[in-house]
RNA sequence: GGCGACAUAGCCAAGUGGUAAGGCGUGGGUCUGCAACACCCUGAUCACCAGUUCAAAUCUGGUUGUCGCCUCCA
């Protein structure tokens, strides 16, 4: 693969990726915060860094990939208004933090395998870290990055020569107040100045705190990712993912404090993935009710359906969710699969003429994770002048990063035996019937199998069958 | 108020200056006892206006619309 072009949020370009150390990529994601179940527009950025890492795997680099578990201390902000969500969970379900952090974390990876999400290789909760969150706020104060006040210990954003390096965005022209439930805090030097530690809280039911040199308290959220990075990728970073939300101030706050740390600059790249909306805008949680992948499972929607629907657009584009959408996706995922599966394994394999497919794909990928042409590329294999066994070999290579599982036969029939046995004895005696033109007895043994809730269709290969849902 | 993204056929969507990929659906057809499957055929001048250019969906300026961010969020 020649190359892989991306778009990066700090030039605001699509840019060609070089990595620092040559055939390595380090990369960093920002995990979730395990208080609820995960929604299926969380999972959509999940889905999409996945398909990135996978690309650059594809391209043969050697990528170690690192994300955090929130498990603590993510308030919805930092004034008195807020409250910490791992907490509202609890509140909620009547169970302790670490209970909830441990339910929702392994919810979460359950769906990313459905997904066919891969684990990254590293898979960091925020509460082992406590130690390295201490050690990196103690530099930024002895550098006089950072300073206390009211109890707690903030970082000073007035320190810098430059803060909003993702944005264009200038303090004077920030609201405070752009969203209602937002107080400002008193004790802040600068509009942008944020909190790494906390010992003064309004949660007196906070239950998960350290001691620190500042007093018992924990951790603010921005210092979760900059020093689980550090810790597990080094002092140099090449690209840094997340959901667009993310850029200010998480990903703009962790630039400040890691750079600042460090004393160099510290991640090249940085990924951002745009949001799945629903008719009435952007998905959220707090809104209450929200989809999830076991939802779309129980109204009949195989996961790689919904991973096929955010394939088939960009991850740069602001994605409208809805189910005729996911119904056409569905429709297409199932042809798609019937299609590949049922290609024939045998045969020399046509290298030449595979190489221009390849070239394709790779193209495809390189040119900013193009996903959509990338499918396309998946199309133009099925149509193309190749035998099976070459056909499958591409696909099969190409679906080491798009991960829908295509090459994978379609899955047994969950029917117990005796049905099976049932069924079969039935579609034999149909088959007997047509032989001797009773279409009647035909038909009547097809109603009386759909009234069982068994419909059967005649292909080419045969009659087959399949328990309706 | 500031910052930013997006606007292509019924729907999703590619396209990064040279004359509109692909998927789903629709309609028509072939095949099959019928149904389904499969296969073939079938569609848009790219939100609007102005400009640059031999040439623009693609570049520039403006207008309109939709969405996001500006301390919960992926």
């Amino acid at each position: 693969m020649k190359e892989i072009n991306l778009y990066n949020t700090l030039s605001k370009k699509v840019e060609p990726f070089v990595s620092n150390e040559a055939g390595k990529v380090k990369m960093y994601t920002c995990g979730p915060t395990v208080y609820h179940f995960a929604h299926i527009g969380n999972l959509r950025s999940y889905i999409m860094e996945d398909v990135l890492e996978k690309t650059f795997r594809y391209a043969g680099y050697n990528v170690k990939r690192v994300m955090n578990i929130t498990d603590v201390g993510h308030l919805s902000s930092d004034a008195d208004s807020g409250e910490d969500k791992m907490l509202m969970g609890a509140k909620r379900e009547h169970k302790t933090v670490m209970e909830i952090a441990a339910f929702y974390r392994k919810a979460f990876f359950d769906d990313c395998d459905k997904l066919n999400i891969k684990t990254p290789d590293v898979v960091e909760p925020a509460t082992n870290c406590i130690d390295e969150f201490i050690e990196m706020i103690q530099k930024l104060l002895d550098t006089g990055y950072a300073y206390t006040a009211g109890g707690n210990v903030y970082f000073d954003t007035g320190k810098l020569k430059t803060y909003y390096v993702l944005s264009n965005q200038k303090e004077e022209e920030l609201m405070v107040g752009a969203r209602e439930d937002v107080e400002e805090d008193a004790n802040k030097k600068n509009k942008t100045d944020f909190v790494l530690w906390f010992t003064k809280s309004k949660f007196d039911d906070q239950e998960l705190k350290w001691e620190s040199p500042w007093g018992i308290g924990y951790p603010g959220w921005h210092i979760e990712c900059s020093a689980i990075s550090i810790k597990h990728l080094g002092e140099q970073l090449d690209i840094h993912c997340g959901g667009i939300d993310n850029v200010f101030p998480h990903h703009t706050n962790e630039i400040a404090q890691s750079e600042a740390y460090l004393g160099h600059k510290w991640c090249n790249y940085w990924f951002h993935v745009l949001h799945l909306n629903d008719s009435t805008g952007k998905m959220s949680k707090s809104k209450g009710d929200f989809l999830t992948v076991p939802l779309l499972e129980q109204k009949g929607y195989s996961p790689l359906v919904y991973r096929m629907f955010c394939l088939q657009s960009h991850y740069r584009k602001p994605l409208v969710f809805n189910y005729d959408v996911l119904d056409n996706a569905k429709v297409a995922y199932e042809k798609l699969v019937k299609k590949t599966a049922s290609l024939a394994r045998e045969g020399e394999l046509e290298q030449e003429k595979m190489a221009v497919y390849q070239e394709e794909f790779a193209k495809a990928l390189g040119n900013d994770i193009n996903t959509s042409q990338a499918l396309t590329v998946v199309y133009d294999v099925l149509k193309a002048q190749m035998n099976d066994a070459s056909k499958r070999a591409l696909i099969e290579e190409f679906d080491s990063v798009l991960s829908l599982d295509m090459t994978k036969e379609a899955l047994e029939n969950k029917a117990d035996e005796s049905l099976a046995a049932y069924v079969e004895d039935m579609i034999e005696q149909r088959k007997e019937a047509r032989k001797n033109k009773d279409f009647a007895r035909a038909d009547a043994i097809r109603e009386e199998l759909l009234q069982k809730g068994i419909e059967i269709k005649d292909t080419r290969e045969g009659t087959t069958w399949s328990v309706l849902s």
